[in-house]
DNA sequence: CGACTCGTACGATAGACCTCGTAGTACGTC
DNA sequence: GACGTACTACGAGGTCTATCGTACGAGTCG
């Protein structure tokens, strides 16, 4: 019943399960992106242009749900989370993105940024 | 309990309602072209570049399945819906797309083909 | 008119999904 | 070792969604 048998505890019992590029699935990554929290998630994960760490995100719902959204990105390949300590950071997965779909994240992150933009202004 | 109130059924009770530009938005964009049957129907849409039926595009489902699909996309605003006689004819929005989120729908479909080229290579 | 085709509407079912709360684990600090 | 922090796992509740089947309305053609 454990999916992911949880790496064996050998060295690094706290390795994360990220897809290879080649198990991205375009319909995976919209559907990650389609959600408005994970979307400004991305968002933010963007602009920081660097790892950051889960609670550095700020998001209007639980903790709980945070991790949830936190690992529907991962598992559809759009962010890589790495543990440093208790922390986990955070960082998109810009090249595996561009080089599988290029120019996709970049339309998505303009487009957010676009309506934003037309939402905020009336 | 009718969202739609049938459009009164006045002079043409076959008018279908579509969101305008200001209430596409982007989450349901993504969230539409996130269905794998949707997606085919957008692409199929991209390659016709006309107004095709329903019926033109042949999904692995029911037909009562294959409406609600076009409907998603309709009240998503990914696609236009007009009636000619009995048949219905299909169209991709993609002026009002590219306006909106200018170069989203084309990294779509390109991404959409890098895809469907990768599985099909093996 | 009658029959046929195209698409819709409604109800039902099964699965997925978002959200939460609580309990637990890993790591750092005192 | 004890405590606090950061995140996870699990279960539950409620909603949404994809799919189907059947019955129905609109239009076309004999």
């Amino acid at each position: 019943m454990t999916p992911v048998p949880r790496a064996s505890a050998a060295t690094s019992p706290r390795e994360l399960a990220h897809p290879s590029c080649d198990e991205i699935r375009l319909e995976g990554v919209l559907h990650a992106l389609s959600d408005p929290m994970r979307l400004r998630v991305v968002r933010e994960l963007a602009v920081a242009d660097a790892e950051v760490a889960c609670s550095y995100i700020e998001l209007p719902v639980t903790k709980s749900t945070t991790t949830h959204h936190f690992r529907v990105l991962r598992e559809a390949g759009v962010i890589r989370q790495t543990y440093r300590g208790t922390a986990k950071l955070n960082g998109l997965r810009r090249d595996d993105l561009d080089a599988l779909f290029p120019g996709l994240l970049d339309a998505v992150l303009a487009a957010a940024e676009v309506q934003s933009a037309r939402l905020a202004g009336s």
